[in-house]
DNA sequence: GTGAAAGCGCTAACAC
DNA sequence: GTGTTAGCGCTTTCAC
């Protein structure tokens, strides 16, 4: 097979595989002479370090793993653009692992990053059990991000979920509506926080809390819509999981010609470019994504050089941004 | 350091190291007693494979890598289903990378998962000169998605540019449009060929092309969008390089009260989810984005094992989905 | 069936 | 400065 070795690059060059590998990893002790002619021989050779050989000699990996949930969530990008450049600006490699919204596929991920020695995790909005979370926290070190785990055994990244559903429904309060139903997001990390969030707040509000279960999806939201209006009475407004969910309600809403927020007021959570996209106009909660990524790799690495700075569990605060879809109730 | 070795494994249950080496690989020829005992000593040690030790020793990796281009970009994340369905089909773990749409990130990427010598790559939409890509492609096998590359030296998976552009154009000028504005994809990938795909549709059609230099985003679209209404005469339809760049057209003209169709009609390409949510409704084109990624694993893994099946560029058909965007020319 | 032994390509003391 | 020598944790003949 191809790939050239640091032997090849040594003998051509006429010095040791020692010496290579010390230009390779430019060690400040090598003469001049014979830093070039080693590169210059590595170069003919077309030579590339082995990093499969690198880390299994030099036992640290220099990787970090990532676990996205749902690539096709735009949150989980901009989270991910935070963890890159946070990866990036503490010379880690990210691992980035995908697990299609499946508790299996998470536990693939997690295996996957394992057995390649990552040296920490981050895993985004997983939606297994917090005690297997638990379990991989003691393997190397680990930070959720997205949802709660309890413990102080895993990092822990999220918004607070009492503020984010209170500001959503007090918003709501406040432009009159009465009748406001959540379209929750299932077995989805952090759903059941943020429902617990709403129905906190109606009740603080002395209103009756009303829930369809969900999912993190746009056909979940959907089909909550058609629920409802499968129903015998219709909310003047929709508390949505997330900007996906939301931007389904609306789509099914839209079918039977209800517009936002005319006939029904919608708010959507994250705050993706779904909901700033103007023509889309979503009033949504913000959780300033990035930041919480860049985050998460702070308090891994933290964790990893074993000086951990700050504590184990950062609560991101939440800000309503209004657009479009909210207005004043519709008075039947 | 924790992770126990299979050493630690094969003194406790008694055996060899190669024994345990053999259990684990679930090889036929170890007594079911020997199994056993060893499956329980691994499980008491807590022990996990090395994946970096055993792909060293087996000197086969197992991994194809993936590059996307940007994450960003639900079109993306739909090849990218397809990548995974077709790797895992194969047995084989995709070791995904993105490049945040830089052509150093590209080199990056590429670099990083040659290090990991994986057996092959994916790369999708990559930017880098072609010459670049057929470098990388002499050294592992490489399948291109999204864009062509000439000389037979990697796979190509990507859609027929000279008829998708000429769909659009088709559609928008039975509709009575003459005056159609292309605004590209800048130095992305495959934009040149689209362009090139517009102007020869709009002169075969005896229409004077016009393109606006863009990028792959809904920035680029916006600002897009603003030069035109710099100009004098504005035109009465635009095909944009991606939905992308058409969600962001959209915006920019409804900024100033402009509306699809009415005002002026919206074609986009790729036909991602924002394209069908309802009340975006984008026309656009479409290229089957899962099938390309499965597509791509499956050119990718023939060439890997050496007999590859078919010919090495798959020409994907484009189709034009006719949504709400789109309507009847204004007359000034 | 099972074990011994020789690597895989590299790093990291340690001598010189 | 440069070379020598052990490994890193595993796979893989090849005997027994």
């Amino acid at each position: 097979m191809g790939h050239p070795t640091m032997e090849d690059v040594a003998q051509r060059a006429g010095v040791s595989r020692a010496l290579v590998s010390l230009v390779m990893n430019d060690s400040p002790k090598v003469s001049e002479a014979r830093r070039t002619s080693v590169l210059e021989a590595a170069a003919e050779l077309g030579y590339r370090r082995n990093d499969v050989a690198r880390r299994l000699a030099s036992r640290r990996t220099g990787t970090v793993g990532v676990m996205l949930n749902d690539l096709h969530n735009p949150f989980f990008a901009e989270i991910y653009d935070g963890i890159d450049a946070g990866a990036a600006e503490h010379g880690k490699r990210p691992l980035l692992t995908t697990a299609s919204r499946r508790v299996a596929g998470e536990r693939e991920a997690i295996e996957f990053m394992l057995e390649q020695r990552v040296e920490g995790m981050v895993l985004v909005s997983p939606r297994m059990p917090s005690r297997e979370l638990v379990a991989a926290g003691r393997v190397v070190p680990v930070v959720v991000v997205g949802r709660m785990v309890r413990g102080g055994v895993v990092g822990v990244v999220t918004n607070d979920e009492r503020l984010g559903p209170r500001l959503a429904v007090r918003h709501l309060f406040d432009l009159g509506h009465r009748s406001i139903t959540h379209v929750d997001g299932g077995s989805g990390a952090g759903a059941r926080a943020r429902r617990s969030g709403y129905e906190r707040a109606m009740r603080d509000l002395g209103l009756r809390p009303d829930v369809i279960a969900g999912d993190f999806t746009e056909v979940a939201g959907a089909d909550a819509a058609r629920l409802m209006l499968r129903r015998k009475r219709l909310p003047t407004a929709v508390f949505a999981a997330n900007d996906l969910v939301a931007a389904g309600t609306m789509d099914a809403f839209e079918d039977v010609g209800l517009l936002a927020p005319d006939d029904i007021s919608i708010v959507g959570y994250d705050n993706t470019f779904l909901a700033r996209l103007h023509h889309v106009g979503l009033t949504s909660i913000d959780q300033s994504a990035e930041e919480m990524g860049r985050m998460a790799m702070a308090v891994l690495l933290g964790r990893v050089t074993g000086d951990p700075d700050g504590p184990p569990v950062r609560l991101v605060t939440p800000r309503l941004v209004d657009r479009r879809t909210t207005g004043p109730a519709r008075t039947d």
